[in-house]
DNA sequence: CGGTGGCTGTCGAGAACCTGTCGGACTGCT
DNA sequence: AGCAGTCCGACAGGTTCTCGACAGCCACCG
């Protein structure tokens, strides 16, 4: 299956001087199929994005050396339009980060969730493939869910999910069939580095099994508890 | 879909000597389906303008060298009417620009909004297609933006909206029925450079709402807001 | 020039809502 | 029956959203 209409891998630059960080991302889009190489400053960045040619960029802003914007600057100067995902420090640069988004870029307040910056990046190049870009739907049985107009459906129902909920239940349509174990989703869902070692996954798809089963669903729930394992959803009867 | 009653892409030429500008103009565009190039020089405008042949021209008139009068009076005697569009500084020459817009034209003092930039590409594009121009009209359920007229009606009830209750609500009907941030919001609507990190989009919205929903609507409301993520023009029940 | 009125953004209080913790009930397996 | 794993009600703290009040600004007018 081709990802955003191009048949090739997708090609990601991560700009963090934190490695953990910058490799978090990397494997986490190699997983995804994408090819990522990382670099820890800003001078490594500029020489890599003349290289290996990046479809897309992660970048952190807080760089010692040519900080992010400087490196943004470059990139751009070089004539390279690529899109760049920006992270930030919670209190940091907000405000210089301002005016970001209408390059078609985007930014992510760190520490975030794996999985959102995915989908932004997901997103991003989505856009940026030009006005033909498709509505990204994902479905599994009656359930859908529109990625641009968050709308989730449950048959005919719309339901109103949280933002935590959303992202619980994205993640997992994203993975079906695939069994995730509470872990993975606690991993990808929540920010990393969140302490939480509860029950909050559990509690998080309980609340959401109340909301799709109240949709008028009678036979099995749509997210199904693999003891011992997780969580999946699965097409009835599947 | 066809735009402005054209199959092929608008062709772009933005000249402006600040690259991150002739970028970001550039970059807009090109989300819109358009193709974009850029030149940072009089000289290159010109050349671009006889191998692009573009559609419409933004043309910032603070150029070093041959400034932005000598590259419209160039164009001009080399036989091209493609519509310009032209950016000046807030105090700079606006007097003598004024005589300049005659020709369907039109411009923009810098700081600009995108999408006003857009918005004002779009209508002299229309109208520059010649008499037979349809009128643009911005539709969701019962409610209607006409861009010509500025006309807005809520069902029968003409409103009244400030200028940037229309940009908002015109944003809005354009995206929907995607969702957009308030940073989209902010970076879209108002001017690039602008540093509030306030809450000035919900305000507006909070405005726009009263004027909307005061005009005879009773269920929900026209805006909605999705928690954690931002606002959506939606048609109700949908 | 000073006055008037409309538009915008700041502030802040209150409301609505979301989230994680706790703990008790429940389930399925051995 | 016993146990680990799971489910979920209730609650408190925190976050996000809404909107009234107000002050600066600008355009327009006398």
């Amino acid at each position: 299956m081709t990802q955003y209409g191009r048949v090739e891998k997708v090609r990601l630059l991560v700009v963090d001087d934190d490695p953990p960080i910058a490799d978090l991302v990397a494997t986490v889009a190699r997983y995804e199929g994408w090819d990522a190489v990382t670099a820890n400053t800003g001078e490594e960045a500029l020489r890599l994005a003349g290289e290996f040619h990046p479809d897309i960029v992660v970048l952190d802003l807080m760089l010692p050396g040519v900080d992010g914007f400087g490196v943004l600057d470059r990139l751009r100067r070089s004539g390279t339009m690529v899109p760049v995902v920006f992270l930030t420090a919670r209190d940091g640069v907000a405000d210089r980060v301002a005016g970001l988004t209408r390059g078609g870029d985007d930014y992510l307040v760190k520490p975030f969730a794996v999985e959102e910056l995915m989908a932004r990046l997901r997103t991003v190049l989505r856009r940026s493939a030009g006005p033909n870009f498709q509505r990204s739907v994902l479905r599994v049985g009656d359930l859908s869910m529109d990625e641009d107009t968050h709308e989730v459906r449950h048959g005919e129902k719309l339901l109103t999910l949280t933002p935590t909920e959303y992202e619980v239940l994205r993640f997992l349509l994203r993975k079906s069939p695939t069994v995730m174990t509470k872990a993975q989703i606690l991993d990808h869902v929540w920010e990393y580095g969140f302490g939480g070692r509860s029950n909050v996954v559990e509690l998080v798809v309980s609340r959401l099994r109340r909301k799709l089963d109240d949709a008028g669903d009678t036979g099995a729930p749509l997210i199904q508890t693999v003891r011992g394992f997780g969580y999946v959803i699965r097409q009835a009867g599947g």
